[in-house]
DNA sequence: CCGCGCGTACCCCTGAAGGGGGATGCCGGA
DNA sequence: TCCGGCATCCCCCTTCAGGGGTACGCGCGG
């Protein structure tokens, strides 16, 4: 908000930080106040010269975009990360944002579009090129979408028998599921017959599976710790 | 590409329709070929006037966004959706995504930027508003990075028992893998029996778990069905 | 007012899982 | 060359999970 956006330019291509830094310094409202030509340059400057928005290469030699990202969030968090590359990998991709990152550009990207997007990041929210949103997306819709056969079935379920569930798919025995809701394990042994009975499942393991498959559950989905 | 983007304009409210026709009606390119007030007027009316585009908003009498965006899939599925509500609700996000929509803006975005938005998904990219965007983001970043303690002793695990581990998590008993595997049962025995011992767990249903938890498996992904 | 779903609780019995050993053959590095 | 890791196989024994069945109080709707 107040002063221009510092932005830190990291890239090991010579000719891509001069671009970068040239389509920048047309902005007013943008400082370039370093540039960085791998990783662990990076993460030295990013300590040094506190950026608000450190516009990050993926490919890099010594250390990759993605590793001085996740480095970054210890070293200098408040700095927002806005990944740069020419093609989008969907490893990168989600590595990037599992990393922190804030966003994930294309460099085919157009200059008024980069500057607006650092602007973006600078307030804090997130933002991706559209063929990028689409990978995202694609993987949403496809990841996740409960199977509809057991994930039906699950409706099927009481509460009570939900809960029970989602304490067998953290891993808890019979007995330690019964201290959990304060009932006898015989209760929670009924509860488990009824479960695996109108899921159409053998034992608890197959319905743990159910229960991830379903997204009853997820993966580091807070449960607990 | 060949003439203008047909949009059609879906939304309970009488004002919004207006206002968004108003806004839409000042780019040439685009071309509001109908307007509907609830969601199964909508698809109806997106089976008779095909449209490129679908502007839908999530809350809607009869039949909401996200349900008529699934049907449209099948009547016609040439139309991309682009969703659109006032605030952003996390079950709308991911269930517009899951659904098939192409995108999720919220209504304060800037006429300018709807308008860009309509053609970014005529071209059969998504977009998502920024901030929607970082929901999306913190769900992928909090969801995937496996925990670290646990995936890293899964590294301790030689690749016969990632195997065992992995059929493990799809359910399987002993035997059945020992059948999948064409060994012994007894040799999956002792397999688990590392398996837990090196992943500091007590039984098949914690391994299921961390399977889960370290990314090992991913809920929806193939594995056989 | 009665039935039914739900949550609670118990019994008996079988089979799978897991803990404790021990053993073999193969392969690659010290 | 010999040792160690790995995969394979075996036995014994204990515990727990599941399947079968039964039961009882509560609340809600017919």
């Amino acid at each position: 908000m107040t002063g221009p956006v510092r932005v830190l330019i990291v890239d090991d291509d010579d000719l891509m930080r001069a671009g970068l830094r040239a389509v920048l310094s047309s902005d007013a409202s943008i400082d370039v106040v370093g540039e960085a030509a791998d990783g662990r340059v990076a993460v030295a400057s990013a300590r040094a010269l506190r950026p608000d928005v450190v516009l990050m290469d993926v490919r890099m030699p010594h250390q990759d975009g993605i590793a001085a990202t996740r480095e970054l969030a210890g070293v200098a968090p408040a700095a927002r990360v806005l990944m740069l590359t020419t093609f989008e990998d969907d490893d990168y991709v989600f590595g990037a944002l599992s990393a922190g990152a804030s966003g994930f550009l294309l460099k085919r990207t157009r200059p008024e579009q980069l500057i607006e997007a650092i602007h973006t990041v600078a307030d804090g929210d997130s933002l991706l090129s559209p063929s990028v949103t689409r990978t995202v997306i694609d993987r949403i819709a496809t990841a996740s979408p409960p199977d509809p056969v057991v994930a039906g079935r699950l409706r099927a379920l009481t509460a009570r028998e939900r809960d029970v569930l989602e304490l067998v798919a953290r891993g808890l025995s019979n007995a330690e599921i019964a201290g959990e809701l304060f009932v006898e394990e015989s209760t929670v042994k009924t509860h488990m017959k009824r479960i695996l009975a109108k899921l159409g499942l053998r034992d608890r393991v197959q319905a743990v599976v159910a229960a991830y498959e379903t997204g009853l559950v997820r993966p580091g989905a807070p449960g607990r710790e």
